[in-house]
DNA sequence: CTGGGGGGCGCG
DNA sequence: AAAGCGCGCCCCCCAG
């Protein structure tokens, strides 16, 4: 044992650096707080850029625990064996933590065996307080301060400057110096304070709700994180090649018409255009970007698509986008110990309260069957994906929350919203209504559920349906939405009303998030519907979760999207797993919105692939 | 050489 | 008066 004293902030503190964690668990003891800052330091334990900071890539070097009174507790790892942990996974049972960025703990500590453990996230805490004082069009006053690092939110909330030099100093070294052990401690005092500070903001502004719920999402990331989606590197391989020669071929047709032009620079294809004879006519047509170039997005000018320039253009286009982003860029981020993606899930980041998706992103793979078929598990291991949806989740909280009686009956009643939609458009016969009747009234109801325009809706439809609409066309049918909807309609328009009085929106469970005025019209509404089907998702996979683990099925969760739970479970659990994946995503929906109609609520299959088991 | 904004596009 | 929402990643391009 070594004591080092530490002033820092006006602050005498004391820290006990151990080697030995008989000594340490027994010091632990005597301490009576229930509450207890916690840091690690990792050292990289493989060659890969990544190590450090990835739990399979990483050792824990450090251990630091602070008791909220004025002592730290620093426990050596470099020479414990793995056995040695079980004093402190027992000490660590009844007490509270405080961490920043506390998916980076629980994952690499729920490597050591440390399950469960009861952690604040101080991050978390910042973001989510972030969101509720501050808007993106109101810029940020402090101009130091960026992102949500401990530094910066240090700086912000409690006037702190702490310094970060030391992160990236060599944890693997044989003997740490007191300025390494100083530097690890004090990251504890300062999330500590921080979380205390930011905690009291939680409540007055009544997230409270919301945040508890975002804490026990860090075990379901974490699970989901460790866990990974498995990748068939063969059938990954033959689609790049496809790729290639799909694009090589669009790329020698493009030749033909783009002499010397970057066909991924919209600069120079729009001074192409420009320059062009052949488009003088229709130049004054060409849709343009918001600061005023000719754009080449493909939604905007489908109106001229059939010329052959921009149709080779556009072939060209989209097998370069997945090449670049889903081809050999994406095995990058295969992790060189386990062969998997483990994709980082950031918590509380988006506005609404959804999950996003990082390094890689698993959320926009390509509806494309051919690339969903490649997360494909090994039959070796005798397991399957789970995958089960919710059907429709936004229309249905929509309902939920508005309680607009038409939307409720169509459910109750099992029927589906799209296909009266189009029934009401056409004037049919709901059985009568075809499928691609359906598919309008399917952009009709995404696009003016949250307030989109007539105008924008023509163009809209131009992406989703074969055929344009009129103006005139337009309108009428935005009459209908507004006829068949009456009192959802109005309850957007309270919203409004309501946010523009505030100054903000919340979602169902009270995630506050400011609003700008001129972002009222479509946020204030969308918000607690999108936050609404967020939060029933997680009320699902921690429901899940939790009963897998009770029941002791095999069974991990791997992913999720949105609306959309992926399991990875042992072949003779699958049927009972499915089943309990039914029931928690019904849970889900019936805990958030008690009056709910739940019939046809979750689809769920199973098989090697996640294409496979969408079917 | 790096960082950031714009344009574009994949998903829900 | 008019207004779909929510992401992350790729490439280009320009500023520092």
């Amino acid at each position: 044992m070594k004591k080092l004293l530490l002033p820092f902030n006006d602050t005498k503190y004391s820290i006990y650096y151990y080697e030995d964690i008989v000594s340490f668990v027994k010091l632990l003891k005597q301490r009576p707080s229930k509450i207890w800052g916690l840091d690690i330091e990792t050292a990289k334990a493989h060659s890969d850029t990544r190590a450090g900071l990835d739990p399979y890539l990483s050792k824990i070097r450090l251990i630091q625990l602070y008791d909220g009174d004025g002592n730290i507790f620093v426990l050596d790892c470099l020479n414990l064996a793995y056995p040695d942990f079980k004093d402190l996974r027992l000490w660590i049972t009844d007490k509270k933590f405080i961490a920043h960025n506390a998916i980076f703990e629980i994952t690499h500590l729920e490597l050591l065996d440390f399950k469960d453990m009861d952690i604040t996230c101080s991050m978390i805490l910042g973001i989510m307080c972030d969101r509720a004082e501050r808007s993106p069009y109101d810029g940020d006053e402090t101009v130091s301060y960026k992102g949500f690092s401990l530094q910066a939110l240090a700086k912000k909330y409690l006037s702190l400057d702490i310094s970060k030099t030391l992160q990236v100093s060599d944890w693997n070294s044989p003997v740490l110096t007191d300025a390494q052990i100083s530097y690890a401690a004090i990251d504890t005092i300062v999330c500590y304070d921080l979380a205390l500070k930011l905690f009291k903001k939680i409540k007055k502004y009544n997230m409270l709700k919301s945040y508890k719920l975002f804490k026990r999402m860090l075990h379901v990331i974490s699970e989901m994180q460790l866990n990974g989606m498995e990748v068939d590197k063969n059938k990954h391989t033959y689609l790049i090649q496809r790729w290639k020669e799909a694009e090589s071929t669009a790329y020698l047709k493009c030749c033909k018409y783009f002499k010397d032009i970057n066909l991924n620079s919209p600069k120079q294809l729009a001074t192409w255009l420009a320059n062009n004879p052949r488009f003088k006519n229709i130049l004054s047509a060409w849709p343009k970007t918001p600061s005023g170039s000719y754009t080449f997005n493909r939604s905007e000018i489908s109106d001229f698509i059939r010329i052959p320039e921009i149709a080779a253009l556009m072939h060209y286009k989209q097998y370069s986008k997945l090449l670049s982003t889903y081809g050999e860029g994406l095995t990058r981020h295969l992790n060189p110990v386990t062969g998997r993606y483990h994709t980082q899930f950031n918590l509380a980041q988006v506005r609404t309260g959804r999950l996003s998706s990082s390094k890689p992103n698993l959320q926009n793979m390509p509806r494309d069957n051919a690339v969903r078929s490649m997360f494909c598990l090994n039959p070796a291991n005798k397991c399957k994906y789970i995958v089960a949806d919710f059907s429709q989740i936004e229309m249905r909280v929509a309902g939920a929350l508005s309680k607009d009686s038409y939307m409720l009956k169509a459910y109750t009643n099992g029927d589906d919203l799209h296909t009266l939609m189009a029934a009401a458009i056409t004037h049919k016969h709901p059985s009568a209504v075809t499928k691609k009747e359906r598919q309008l009234a399917k952009a009709v109801n995404f696009g003016f559920l949250y307030g989109m325009g007539a105008k924008k809706f023509i163009t809209y439809v131009k992406t989703s349906y074969p055929d344009p609409i009129t103006e005139e066309e337009a309108y009428r049918i935005r009459g209908i939405f507004y006829e068949t909807y009456a009192e959802y309609i109005a309850w957007s328009n309270q919203q409004r009303i309501k946010a523009e009085k505030l100054g903000f929106t919340r979602t169902p469970l009270g995630r506050l998030r400011k609003l700008a005025s001129d972002e009222i019209y479509t946020k204030a509404v969308n918000t607690p519907v999108q936050g609404g089907a967020a939060e029933v998702l997680f009320i699902s996979m921690i429901r899940l979760r939790n009963n897998i683990k009770r029941l002791g099925y095999k069974a991990k969760l791997a992913s999720c999207i949105h609306d959309e739970v992926i399991v990875e479970c042992k072949d003779w659990d699958v049927d009972a797993v499915t089943k309990l994946v039914e029931e928690s995503m019904v849970f889900g929906m019936l805990k958030l919105f008690p009056d709910a109609p739940v019939n046809g609520l979750v689809e769920a299959h199973s098989a090697l692939s996640w294409a496979d088991a969408k079917l």
